[in-house]
DNA sequence: GATGTGTATCGAAACGATTCGATTTTACAA
DNA sequence: TTGTAAAATCGAATCGTTTCGATACACATC
């Protein structure tokens, strides 16, 4: 069943009904009725690769995305699949898995495919300014680093401050009495990752304070409880007389509470923990984790619709900074 | 740069560049070379919509999920997409929310798309034998209960067995020592349900050691802990003497951990929980978590082979099923 | 009645691949 | 050389759309 045999069944031509499908050109109320029946009549859907081939642009959206099992980026997925969706758009989404080219990933799919647009999201790009503009169609970057400086009329992005909201997570604890607050994060001593920036964020908290920076405090760490746990105990381990920890994800630090709760300390009693992010299961954990709070549904939100605007005809790129909040529940106390 | 330039180029027929970049008909090893390097060269992708049409088929798997942030689905998406992407085929996903028809959903995709295959995950589907003969491409079923009694002949499943499991669990609190034992999940009392499978497995272990059923013991409780915590909070507040909690999913299970805990009950010390699933999440918790665990990333893996196999031309459905594990954690204890 | 102006519709061409029947080239025996 | 089979290659037709220039008709205007 194809626009031919419609046409043919309803009595008109060919162009009728691809303008009565399109809501493009004019075309009677009467004509128009009729090969809606038709079409419903037959259950006919338009075959999109003949769409695509012939306007050489999908109207799929890829979503390019680091870490897909980070319960963090569930609900943000859940929502962009949900606005990509709305807009009556299929979600392509492709895994970028570490160590591999995800503007060349992206370039393929684009060529291939003709992608209406492209979400990136999560972890570090290390690419130049001449990359992204390869790209050549609409794309935003979402909860991303880059690490090489780009000019920001190249691309859009949705993010927050990760500086400083790590700052604002360390300045709580050190309001809170607490000198010796350890760190962990992925990757913190390499520039221009996210667990970098919010080193940084961390460091200047400190420096503020006049509590001198020990590296030994930070932990490199991946972003899932496991990597927490181990890394607690690590920490526990060195006998540096910790009373905080401030992880740079929920993951990692209920992993991170694990440990210490694991080893007869109590939390908030003998350590304080902050968690980054704002997972659900943070929250319920006992003692409920603080936590930096980062609205990732508005966020996923605001990408999809940038992205909406960029395809359709809007030049200039947009930046948006959410802001992230301080989430005060049960794991950490004033101590002296 | 199309098909046309690169025969150019080479100085060679379209079809010719397209047996050598389809590895179809023969082609001399010089011509061959030749074609290849100016695809390297101009960095050449053919485009899908153009071949999919010719072809009316596209490479594309879909999958169709309900409960896309469910973080039990996470790791199972996550296989799926490597798995699927390893194939050389793009991964669409489609979130199917409450009350929306997935096979007409999907029905609709694979007439657009001419999808290779469809994936469904999660939930349970109110479908008959009829309506997913005419899906008309290869399927599997994963995670999923059906309502109505289908020909197994018409589709493959990757499965556990529910029933089976969730007696397990039941099971093993019951030799603990626990009477009073509460069950929480989604739709527990609507039938076919996966909830009302867990259900039935939970009743048969009572059954079996005389122990009465007593509906007010099971709670309709969505699979998120924040419908677990009020669950629990609801029993708890019945002062059924419960000992011992058993929830259909993790998440659910956190929840509930959380309300006994900040009830100022202890876990397992005045309450036994077991949850079910298995995520990561669960373990870190404190106390770690007993739980039914699934193995989802063999799931899912064995999915998309199933599917493959069926696209390749294998014509009998495959029925895969699981075995799950009770894992035995901190959070149940023997009583009396 | 000739001309002009909308309105509604038509169908051929094009998008970029695959494929198959036709054609050319090669290899080798006679 | 020639004949012939096998190997290599060619290009037209096709997939199902969109789009644009052309057409047909009704009606008003002069």
């Amino acid at each position: 069943m194809n626009i031919k045999d419609i046409a043919k069944i309803s009595g008109v031509g060919i162009s009728t009904v691809s303008r009565v499908l399109n809501n493009s050109g004019v075309v009677s109320d009467t004509t128009r009725a009729r090969v809606l029946s038709v079409v419903k009549q037959y259950n006919y859907v338009p075959n999109s690769n003949a769409r695509n081939l012939k306007k050489t642009q999908s109207n799929t959206i890829a979503l390019m995305i680091k870490g897909i099992s980070n319960p963090f980026f569930a609900n943000m997925i859940k929502e962009v699949e949900r606005q990509v969706h709305l807009r009556g758009c299929p979600l392509m989404i492709q895994q970028v898995e570490d160590g591999v080219d995800e503007i060349a990933a992206a370039m393929q799919l684009i060529r291939e495919k003709n992608l209406y647009g492209v979400i990136f999201m999560g972890g570090t790009y290390d690419h130049s300014e001449e990359e992204f503009k390869q790209l050549g169609i609409p794309f935003v970057l979402t909860t991303i680093t880059t690490m090489k400086e780009v000019d920001p009329n190249v691309f859009s992005s949705v993010s927050i401050d990760d500086v400083q909201s790590a700052y604002k997570a360390t300045n709580y604890l050190i309001s809170l009495g607490h000198r010796n607050i350890c760190f962990m994060a992925r990757y913190p001593l390499m520039e221009n990752t996210i667990g970098n920036r919010r080193l940084l964020g961390y460091k200047k908290a400190l420096e503020e304070h006049g509590i001198e920076y020990d590296s030994a405090l930070v932990e490199d760490c991946e972003y899932a409880p496991s990597f927490g746990f181990a890394a607690a105990k690590r920490l526990l381990s060195k006998n540096l007389g910790v009373t905080a920890m401030f992880a740079a994800s929920d993951a990692i630090a209920i992993g991170a509470a694990k440990a210490v709760l694991s080893s007869g300390l109590s939390i908030p009693g003998d350590i304080s923990i902050v968690g980054f992010d704002g997972i659900e299961m943070a929250e319920y954990y006992h003692p409920s984790l603080d936590t930096i709070s980062q609205p990732g549904v508005e966020m996923a939100h605001v990408s999809v619709e940038i992205l909406f605007d960029l395809i359709a005809g809007e030049t200039a790129n947009r930046h948006v900074v959410f802001e992230s909040m301080l989430v005060k529940r049960g794991s950490s106390r004033k101590i002296n």
